[in-house]
DNA sequence: TATTGTTATACTCTATAACTATA
DNA sequence: TATAGTTATAGAGTATAACAATA
């Protein structure tokens, strides 16, 4: 027995409410096209921004994501036990770790970077490229705003 | 001492992560516009349905909104409480509640309606109505998908 | 003094399974 | 049997405060 849909209200015009919806059906979508392989959206965005820039700093990779220093240091415990991240001793900062990936980790997130491709492919396959784009510029802008 | 912004890599082409990011980014301001209400996203989220749908079961405000009929529980009685949602047995089905706002959660709600229009105003102030309404379209869409 | 990473902690959101009462 | 709401519980994300080592 399904009913209709129920009338959203104020809702239908904020598009903090429609992000927030959006980005929890590509979070859910992620989720399943990750299952099995043990890895979350957090912890692939930190092998992604370290493939990008090896030895980066435990705590620039953070920043880059908006995560908390306190909240890095389970994640990358957690990358390190997997073989996913070496992790060494800064040569110009002692206080601070340098992260680089492992072989395995980047065995790991190249499989999953396949997975990722094919769930953003599923989620948008009605958009065209233009809309994608287009997406893409309007959400960097407001990512953009200072925090 | 700012360092200059990391690359981010692959994640830069994902709609996924763009959509995490920028959700995030609304999240945390809406926090802060709303402080001192007592007021959460999800609670206005109730509210807002609530309101457009006046006697709506619990059980379809949770479907509306993507939340879990086990998890819509606590957030229900958190507003039966605070005295901004009525709670009756439905007329029609004695398993279900009915719910209302009551005239304090009306009020509670346009209040917090202002602060949220702000809100979207401060976080938008770059973007032309066209382009809200754009954005808006495509978020939609991505919404639209059958979970 | 300020910064990097750490520990401890708490709150919210989300998910599952088993229960009750009604249908 | 199926559905509406409930309880219990666990995992994950996020926030703050206080600390050690180093700058």
């Amino acid at each position: 027995m399904s009913r209709k849909p129920l009338a959203i209200g104020t809702l239908s015009h904020l598009i903090g409410y429609h992000l927030r919806r959006a980005s929890g059906a590509f979070a859910l979508d992620f989720h399943e096209a990750m299952a099995g392989t043990g890895m979350r959206q957090v912890l692939l965005g930190i092998l992604a921004i370290v493939e990008a820039n090896p030895g980066v700093n435990q705590g620039a990779v953070g920043t880059a994501l908006g995560i908390k220093r306190a909240n890095m240091v389970a994640l990358i415990n957690e990358l390190v036990d997997a073989g996913l991240l070496a992790r060494a001793v800064a040569p110009d900062d002692r206080r601070a770790f340098s992260l680089t990936l492992t072989s395995v980790g980047r065995e790991r997130l190249t499989e999953c970077t396949a997975r990722i491709e094919a769930h953003e492919a599923r989620m948008l396959d009605q958009f065209t490229n233009a809309e994608r784009q287009t997406l893409i510029a309007l959400l960097a802008r407001i990512e953009a705003r200072k925090p």
